[in-house]
DNA sequence: CTGAAAGCGCTAACAC
DNA sequence: GTGTTAGCGCTTTCAG
């Protein structure tokens, strides 16, 4: 027994240290150790008595005193302003898979508000969490790239984010995306298309917009006004409101993701407008939901699983020291369903 | 500087210790200490000092060193199976800002397949992680208890779960949840309620099952077979196109969760079937996105946030020894919405 | 108010 | 093939 403090615990019975089962087994707490970490040079009814020993007193190595040896935590951090959307939730997902997968764990750096002062804060205080390198996740606009630059002592990915920051980016191609649903449109035989955006504070939103208006002026089109919505179904429900009691109806709506799109097409369902009979709709995500909407959504489909994937890739080479900064775009494809038609007279 | 061995990294500028702070200040470690766990008993003078050379060295404390000391961690691990279904991922959402809020870290510990042998030596494997507790959200059933005790040298608490289990459980209120809504269809005059249950592994599958059951019994009406799903929008699609091929075509649905009772209203949709004037519809979540499907969905509303921060309440009560196991259940709320009336002809 | 010593559990480096 | 020594960065304990 070694003499931990016991801890006001459950369970008083004190862990084994890797001494206690090197007494245990009348071996040097060396020995023990090779036979933990499964190293050849030791004889093998050594090893068998380590084993039992160790069994015996259910010993476990202890990760902090390994760290503090290694220098390494085997864990990256995400640090997310919220889990809500589909996008974060879906990457972050990818991300513990992949990291667990090349035996690293996730930790999660949650941040309050993103748009606020005390990111700076945040971002300083990440450099002592227990890990061994950051994937910045933001949903939302963070203030200048300096407060970035505070993690610089930690290796770092940022994914969904303005690609002119001088880090290794991983994104979905937003422009590449954005594109295929209003050329589909396009190709469609419709010219009145409105866009419904998410909050002014993503990158995603931003480019999104950003590539319908290229595209429609490209077809040498009008660019009616932006409605913009917070990515949530119901910003959805206002914006279809808001488009069915304007002026002119457009023929078609461009929503930024599935689940304004989701709202928007109820929004039409409610004033009696058939979709895509009257109005054709297009989402961006391709949520496994988007099937079975009524009618199923023709939306964008982003590999959310490929963005972590890659990101987690990424930042343990960065980790490994094998690292050069990246910027890295995932392709989308478009998968046609039932909401989307050539207009009416057409 | 302290001679740590500088790793491969991008950024050789090697970490400054609380030795470096000391020399650079003229004082001793000791001092330095103090001073970063902001204790009363030094010299304003010589705390401005430290700090000075603190913020001129960028001196961060290291964590594996603390975490040696204290033999504590300040993290909770979360076991999941996946993060898929939007439950797992709103419990995860609450706790990882529940964590944050008092200090600790969220370490996620994905599980490949719960079903699988693995499990036991996925949960040993789970004691020489860094983490103080492990909150085991589980979407689906664990072979036996026994694997679970492999836990006991942690504080464990169990998300969504058979509070049959000896240890601390917190979930939403799967009965009452259920029989709110079968009760619901029953008041409006429904006698013929088909259910679209979850998969069989899911414990709260089965329970809502068991509770709708218990419900149409006591009504003394005959329980038509139950049509079983796997939470995905997909399965009620397929679930909604089996009941209307049926010979008797129910006056109402009970899905367990949201996204089946979209796919069952989508598959009536296309058989041109009203909802709710021909069939009547219930979910179960009260997803975000409820309120923006056609029709507008009712549904039971779980509160995720405050079963993610009973549990890290409880978890974290654990670890500090002023635990008592305990089974805590949340209560559900019915929304009622437009998918549900009165059956035809009454 | 400040410092010196000791040691948390583990492993690299070097004996033997 | 196995043991000994030393030290990772920090904090608890005890002296001053």
């Amino acid at each position: 027994m070694n003499s931990t403090t016991p801890n006001a615990h459950s369970l008083p019975r004190a862990r084994a240290s890797i001494n206690d089962v090197a007494i245990h087994a009348g071996v040097s707490a060396q020995t023990v150790s090779r036979v933990a970490n499964s190293q050849t040079n030791v004889r093998p009814a050594t090893r068998d008595r380590v084993l039992a020993s160790m069994q015996a007193l259910g010993y476990r190595p202890n990760s902090a005193a390994r760290n503090l040896k290694s220098g390494r935590f085997r864990s990256i951090g995400v640090v997310t302003f919220n889990l809500r959307t589909l996008g974060n939730e879906r990457t972050l997902d990818a991300i513990a898979f992949a990291a667990a997968a090349a035996g690293y764990t996730t930790t999660l750096l949650p941040v309050a508000d993103p748009t606020q002062v005390d990111v700076a804060g945040a971002f300083g205080r990440l450099e002592e969490q227990a890990v061994d390198g950051i994937i910045l996740i933001m949903s939302a606009e963070v203030g200048s790239p300096d407060e970035l630059t505070l993690t610089a002592g930690l290796p770092l990915v940022i994914v969904d984010s303005d690609a002119a920051l001088p880090h290794t980016i991983v994104d979905t191609d937003q422009e590449q995306g954005a594109r295929l649903a209003v050329e589909h449109l396009l190709a469609l035989g419709h010219r009145d298309i409105v866009h419904v955006s998410g909050p002014a504070t993503s990158f995603s939103a931003k480019r999104r917009a950003e590539a319908y208006r290229a595209v429609m002026s490209e077809a040498g089109l009008p660019v009616p006004p932006i409605i913009v919505g917070d990515w949530s179904a119901a910003s959805g429900l206002a914006a279809g409101r808001a488009i069915a009691a304007s002026e002119r109806m457009p023929t078609a709506v461009f929503a930024s993701n599935d689940q304004m799109a989701l709202g928007v097409m109820s929004a039409f369902h409610e004033l009696g407008l058939s979709v895509p009979g009257d109005v054709s709709v297009v989402g961006f995500d391709d949520a496994d939901d988007a099937e079975a909407y009524w009618p199923p959504l023709t939306s964008v489909h982003q590999n959310f699983d490929e963005v972590g994937k890659s990101a987690t890739r990424l930042l343990i080479a960065t980790i490994d020291g094998e690292a050069e900064t990246t910027k890295l775009l995932i392709p989308t494809q478009l998968v046609v369903r039932a909401s989307t038609s050539a207009p009416r007279g057409r």
